[in-house]
DNA sequence: TCTTAATAAAGAAAAAAATCTTTAATTAAT
DNA sequence: ATTAATTAAAGATTTTTTTCTTTATTAAGA
């Protein structure tokens, strides 16, 4: 009984900082496709990026490609390795609740289908956006959720509501059978143990940057 | 000459994650003192955000706010001290360059009032969209921006174009004396070391999310 | 062919952050 | 007034992440 555990794969060693810098690799290595670059090196990532060359070769490890000595990375292949790591090259279908101003921004925005993601559609209690569609994506009524999910098997939830109702967003999601919620309002969501929380809290990253600007600043 | 360095307070010695973590705790706050609550223990924080509760008492002592045994801490007087720290108290103004969906999401957000900054004119290249206004601020052509930032006196510039002008944008943003660039673009922008950047990497969040999401079903 | 320089890779050390432990204060209950 | 329980605060420990160091490989140049 015990000597399965150490039979069983790990489930996510690789640290989060490391997945957080993965995708800005991709941005690079895409560019670098596009200019027609066959090899790029660690030390000309991390010059890019400002990291640590040896940081750069560490992440990139964790994707199983290996580099050439004097030589690099083959591009493509590296792409390929991390989009299938981070599950870019998969089909990622989303529900969106709140078809806002920042939830119609995140319909509308294309960049997601390079990460595999789409926004399958989106609901809404305003009746009269309910009808409508952005960027070809149907808005419904919040009740359709639940048998749409179901049906579709959407594993992913985004929420863009007012902050106000997030919480009772989440506790519906999570009875519809969402897996991971990427949750954009400042409220911090309570969701069973098994249920996957995404914050992207925009208060914390200006709060960083008004906190360094406030140091420059006293400097003077 | 070597003493002075002892005497001198030092910049910014507080983590970031910490800095991360202080706007969540004044969203709860705010939240409390709607429902006329007065003291707040940090264990009680501390549950609200799954967070270690000496992780939050940790927090905040680098506002200098006390909290007193058995009561908490007084929720307005911590408030006070998390926004004073944060800088949310005080008036931050920005321009933004990028007209676009992503772009009008954030102008059109009020919750940046909170957080005391406020976008006072946006920059486009597209002569639809200059001379519209997007709630209440106007489109400028961006030709415009190196005037009226000097005059304004504004330090802050955020970028919302696509990610191919991003570099050319945050160059003429440098010139223009802007001391503070949040970009929200994929691009990682190289600028003198005396400019903060704050960079919101919408496709780290998403990496993260999905690399737990495939760890969760790996598992079964 | 031989040498040199660049680089991936692995491991060690350092730094940063989170968690755990202890202490002391003090409020509320008895 | 006394006791017990709660909690802030400070410090120690552990964990995580980054940076530094060493080694070995190998492509390019002499
Ligand atoms: N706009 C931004 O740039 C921005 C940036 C960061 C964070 N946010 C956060 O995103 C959220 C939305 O912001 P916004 O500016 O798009 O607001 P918004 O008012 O434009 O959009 C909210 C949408 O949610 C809908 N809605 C309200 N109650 C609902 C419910 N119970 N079920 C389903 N839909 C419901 C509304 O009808 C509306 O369409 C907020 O929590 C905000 O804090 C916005
Ligand atoms: N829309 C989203 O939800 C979203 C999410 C994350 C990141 N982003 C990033 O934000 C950026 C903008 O996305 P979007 O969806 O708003 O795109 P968009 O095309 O709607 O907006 C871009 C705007 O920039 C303007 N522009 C183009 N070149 C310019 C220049 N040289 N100077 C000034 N303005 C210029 C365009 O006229 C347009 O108004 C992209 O880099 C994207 O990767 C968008």
């Amino acid at each position: 009984m015990e000597l399965q555990n150490t039979l069983v794969k790990k489930p996510q060693p690789v640290p989060e900082p490391t997945v957080r810098r993965m995708p800005s690799y991709l941005t690079i290595l895409h560019r670098l496709h596009d200019e027609h670059v066959l090899f790029v090196s660690a030390p000309q990532l991390a010059r890019q990026l400002n990291v640590d060359p040896t940081q750069v070769v560490k992440d990139i490890s964790y994707t199983g490609i290996t580099g050439r000595t004097r030589v690099g990375y083959g591009v493509d292949e590296l792409i390929g390795g991390l989009e299938e790591f981070l599950g870019f090259n998969r089909k990622h279908e989303a529900f969106l609740v709140g078809a806002g101003f920042l939830g119609s921004a995140l319909m509308q925005y294309q960049g997601f289908r390079e990460a595999g993601m789409k926004i399958v559609a989106a609901f809404d209690t305003d009746k009269k956006k309910i009808g409508t569609e952005v960027a070809g994506i149907p808005v419904f009524d919040l009740e359709k959720f639940r048998d749409l999910a179901g049906r579709l098997h959407i594993t992913i939830g985004i929420i863009t509501t007012p902050a106000s109702v997030a919480q009772q967003i989440a506790d519906l999601m999570v009875g519809w059978g969402i897996k991971a919620i990427w949750n954009f309002t400042p409220i911090a969501l309570k969701v069973p143990s098994n249920v996957i929380i995404q914050d992207t809290h925009i208060y914390a990253n200006l709060a960083v940057m008004l906190n360094k600007l406030a140091a420059i600043k006293e400097e003077i």
